[in-house]
DNA sequence: GAATCGTGGTA
DNA sequence: TTACCAAGATT
């Protein structure tokens, strides 16, 4: 940290600061499920279901889980494709299977009480900076910074700091700004406000300084540069991947699902057989593919294909769908992969584009 | 440090 | 429509 920036934070009446910003959020918090009391857990949850996701998409998320799950012991005790299940819609599902990698090493090691101190909290799978921080701060009363990109904007206008928010290493510049200022009567409090502040009033685009608890400490108004701020670098455009997709259906009235390799992109979620597009030929592709990967003998069928889209923060798929009637192969199936029913495809694990393609399947009745 | 990893909402 | 955004972690 540069002497500028301490300067700047030595300027700030730190408490007056923690004063103002946790009597407004006192006032002003809203009413949200995981805030109902501090168990570690329901923290805990909501911290990794909240990474990267609206409030508004997790609140039901959220209830429905702590209800299936409601404890340390349900979780690590549950079948980890119902986990995968009640994730489906959420999105980075790595954080999923991470949470209850991590449960159960709570349930194991720890006798299923949530670790209070730093060390054994960051080394929990699928817990970060952030999350050892919020999970410290707010269900342990401990004075941690938990910063998110909530707190790098709102942080970054109250000390005018200019440094690349999309860059990692600027992490720890606000972190170090948050240690210093932290509320120590209220962490929990004064972390949450912080980020709530960052969600209704010091937003994006056009924030709310006239009604904002701590305008008075605000370099950044004090200055007029509060839309300039935080600095934030463009990151480069998804590829487009074309693919096409097949609802393979036997004389039972099943359809053909796999499951995506445990790694890397929607690990271990269902799926309709898909490959690259390669080609115009689309239907010869597809009855090759399907013999080639799965040992099934199938006539394209004559209907027109469907058109989905995946958008994916980094790749957009642009899927073909067709059908496929399948003359029944009694021969095995390939591993992960299996027939399925109308009623059993229900209770799989998705991705939002596949589970359209499953509704628009189920439609045709 | 940059790339990867989802999805739905909004200007 | 495009682009960006939202309580980040992992590789």
């Amino acid at each position: 940290m540069n002497e500028e920036l301490e300067k700047r934070i030595k300027k700030v009446n730190a408490k007056k600061f923690g004063d103002d910003l946790v009597g407004w959020f006192e006032q002003e918090m809203r009413d949200l499920p995981w805030r109902e009391n501090q168990d570690p857990y329901r923290v805990w949850v909501s911290e990794i279901m909240l990474q990267q996701t609206r409030v508004d998409t997790v609140i039901p998320y959220y209830n429905r889980f702590m209800e299936q799950f409601p404890t340390v012991e349900a979780l690590a005790n549950a079948p980890e494709d119902q986990v995968l299940k009640a994730w489906e819609g959420l999105g980075y599902y790595s954080r999923a299977r991470n949470l209850q990698a991590a449960v159960r090493e709570v349930h194991e090691t720890y006798n299923g009480i949530v670790p209070d101190s730093p060390k054994e909290i960051f080394a929990l799978k699928g817990v970060g900076p952030y999350t050892a921080g919020a999970i410290l701060s707010i269900a342990y009363g401990k004075p941690e910074p938990a910063v998110d990109g909530n707190v790098m904007r709102v942080m970054s206008r109250i000390l005018s700091i200019w440094d690349d928010i999309a860059k990692p290493a600027s992490r720890k510049v606000f972190e170090a700004a948050v240690r210093e200022l932290i509320y120590r009567e209220n962490p929990s409090y004064f972390n949450q406000a912080l980020m709530e502040l960052g969600a209704i009033v010091c937003t994006p685009t056009s924030p709310s300084c006239f009604l904002c608890p701590v305008q008075s400490h605000c370099a950044a108004f004090a200055e007029g540069s509060q839309q300039e701020l935080p600095v934030k670098s463009k990151k480069k455009a998804a590829k487009t991947v074309e693919l096409l997709t097949v609802i393979a259906e036997n004389n039972k009235g099943e359809v053909l699902v796999t499951q995506r390799p445990e790694q890397g992109l929607l690990a271990n979620m269902w799926e309709f057989p898909s490959f690259e597009k390669n080609g115009t030929d689309i239907s010869s592709q597809m009855s090759e593919f399907l013999l080639s990967d799965y040992q099934v003998e199938a006539v394209i069928t004559d209907e027109e294909w469907l058109a989905q889209d995946h958008i994916f923060t980094h790749l957009i798929w642009k899927m073909q769908v067709g059908r496929a009637k399948v003359s029944m192969a009694d021969t095995a199936l390939p591993e992960k992969t299996l027939w399925v029913s109308k009623d059993k495809i229900e209770k799989l694990a998705m991705p939002v584009s596949h589970r359209k393609i499953a509704n628009r399947w189920s439609a045709l009745t």
